[in-house]
RNA sequence: GUCCCCUUCGUCUAGAGGCCUAGGACAUUACCCUUUCACGGUAGUAACACGGGUUCGAAUCCCGUAGGGGACGCCA
């Protein structure tokens, strides 16, 4: 039997960190058996879903290279279906028309809490004539669940799972107004969609025994469940789009990669064996739910840069470059010229071993693009521009002159160790506050490649300038 | 409150009764490399929540305790 498995947000917000885990769980699944991932959005509920949600999230899915088979259905787009259903329940006597309004299940909650009893509809409309019905009240339709007995899940992660139906009441399954609810929608859509696998968050898992009897009222053959451990902040606390978890575009605007952020999430909550750092194909090659833990797990992002840095190290020159280009844009703070991406692609190789995310590679690569000025010359790297040391740049910016074309790192490099040698010093006496004069800075990639893919013309301008640095106060 | 679930280094995890004096990764510490910072390399600190049982033998199975989480909506 094929392989169908759904992603099936609720277009309330945008896709979250957890969202994105249980999408990439159901997509890596499909993929790995040649099935199909399809996605639904669950916008049944009228009030709070927006078309901006839909939006964000198809964005955040693309982004993070997730796409799904066919058309984004919409839930609200089939409610004749489950009203049709909710309908055949009623006439198969296993749903019921109940005339309990809001106020009186709210006054009915409040008596349970009060009386430290389970809150749960107490099934007053279920054996009662409808002649009984006050004619003020529209009905829903409920469920009409098993009392005694109960229910059990064989979950593919949490295994076998028994909860006394007692603890189940009569779902509502159409609203006063006729609209379907979610418990209704996820059940009509999942059977007919063909869905052989639910891989969803755990919060769903209580969920799960009451469309169970869902099933088996219709006398449809449930799907496989599997419920995933939920995923819990840097603190441990709760860790969801409505409880602070950040969303998927936020990532992205903080200069993470796409496929960095696939592996790092791949491993919150799945396995295989000790393997850290993995293709996306060998994950889909690897992919199972045996794999999959059953405890929660923290978000931490020390690991996520690092991944990040693995990842960004690996990437491809001219790819990289494109991808930082915005983020340049932003820390240089003005558009780019062509001199600016010429310079930045040969400085790529030394930089990129030296980031964790875009914003911090282009925060690297600041001093390529703009001069240091008496404000941005580090403190520390004034401290280097002793008197000493510029009398030996000067001296060095005369032998730098009568360098044979063409101008190289490694004939720079030479100069600056005949010179270190000459005088009995270490390199780093030399090299140290030639560094701050390019870059203002003590810390840069290899100060001779620096050197030379600035040209001569700009290592002598800004060495120049920083001899004429006021000393500090 | 009721029901359900979870518990291995600080964090993510390996571990399906003997392969475990518990492995890997991140973080952290030290050293090496070195023109700075990284990268890389080497070494180190660090965990089976607790208590009972079953067994020749338990991180692995069972029971209990504690702690954490989830659900309890005419939300999804």
């Amino acid at each position: 039997m094929a392989v169908i498995v759904r992603f099936a947000p609720s277009p309330t917000g945008f896709l979250h960190i957890g969202g994105a885990r249980t999408a990439l769980f159901n997509w890596l699944f499909a993929r790995h058996h040649g099935g199909q991932f399809l996605l639904r959005i669950e916008d049944t509920d009228r009030a709070r879903s927006t078309p901006e949600s839909v939006k964000t999230i198809l964005e955040g899915l693309t982004w993070l290279g997730l796409d799904w088979d066919g058309e984004a259905v919409s839930q609200f787009a089939r409610r004749e279906r489950h009203v049709a259903v909710a309908h055949e329940l009623v006439a198969r006597g296993a749903a019921y028309r109940c005339y309990a309004s809001p106020a009186e299940l709210e006054a009915l909650r409040a008596e349970q809490t009060a009386k430290g009893l389970p809150q749960r509809y107490d099934g007053r409309w279920r054996d009662r004539p409808a002649s009984e019905a006050p004619p003020s009240v529209a009905p829903v339709i409920r469920l009409k669940a098993p009392l005694t007995g109960e229910t059990t899940l064989h979950d593919r992660v949490g295994g076998t799972i028994t909860v006394p139906n007692s603890q189940l009441d009569d779902m509502v399954l159409l609203r006063a107004d006729g609209t379907p609810t979610y418990m209704l929608a996820v059940v009509v859509d999942d059977h007919d969609m063909g869905i052989t696998h639910v891989i969803r968050g755990d919060d769903h898992l209580t969920n799960a025994f009451r469309q169970l009897n869902l099933y088996t009222a219709m006398d449809w053959t449930p799907p496989m469940f599997a419920h995933l451990p939920l995923i819990h902040g840097p603190d441990g606390a709760k860790f969801s789009k409505r409880h602070g978890s950040p969303a998927v575009h936020d990532y992205a605007a903080l200069g993470y990669l796409p496929e960095a952020m696939r592996n790092y999430l791949v491993r919150l909550g799945w396995a295989h064996g000790d393997d850290e750092i993995f293709s996306t194909d060998q994950a889909i090659a690897w992919f199972n739910l045996e794999g999959l833990g059953v405890s929660p797990a923290r978000f931490d992002f020390a690991k996520l840069n690092h991944l990040n840095a693995r990842y960004l190290a690996q990437t491809d020159d001219s790819r990289l470059a494109t991808l930082a280009e915005p983020f340049l844009v932003k820390a240089w703070g003005r558009d780019l010229t062509d001199v600016d991406r010429t310079r930045f692609l040969r400085a790529l190789p030394d930089l990129k071993t030296r980031s964790a995310t875009l914003v911090a590679l282009a925060e690297s690569a600041r001093f390529y693009g703009i001069a240091p000025t008496l404000a941005t010359w580090e403190p520390k790297a004034r401290d280097l521009m002793t008197p000493e040391a510029r009398t030996r740049l000067g001296t060095l910016l005369t032998r730098l002159e009568a360098l044979p074309e063409p101008w190289t790192a490694s004939k720079v490099e030479a100069l600056f160790r005949t010179s270190a040698e000459e005088q009995g010093l270490k390199l780093g006496v030399f090299a140290q506050p030639f560094r701050a004069a390019l870059t203002g800075s003590t810390v840069s990639p290899p100060i001779f490649t620096v050197a030379e893919i600035f040209g001569k013309n700009e290592v002598f301008e800004r060495v120049k300038a920083s001899l004429s640095l006021p000393d500090l106060a």
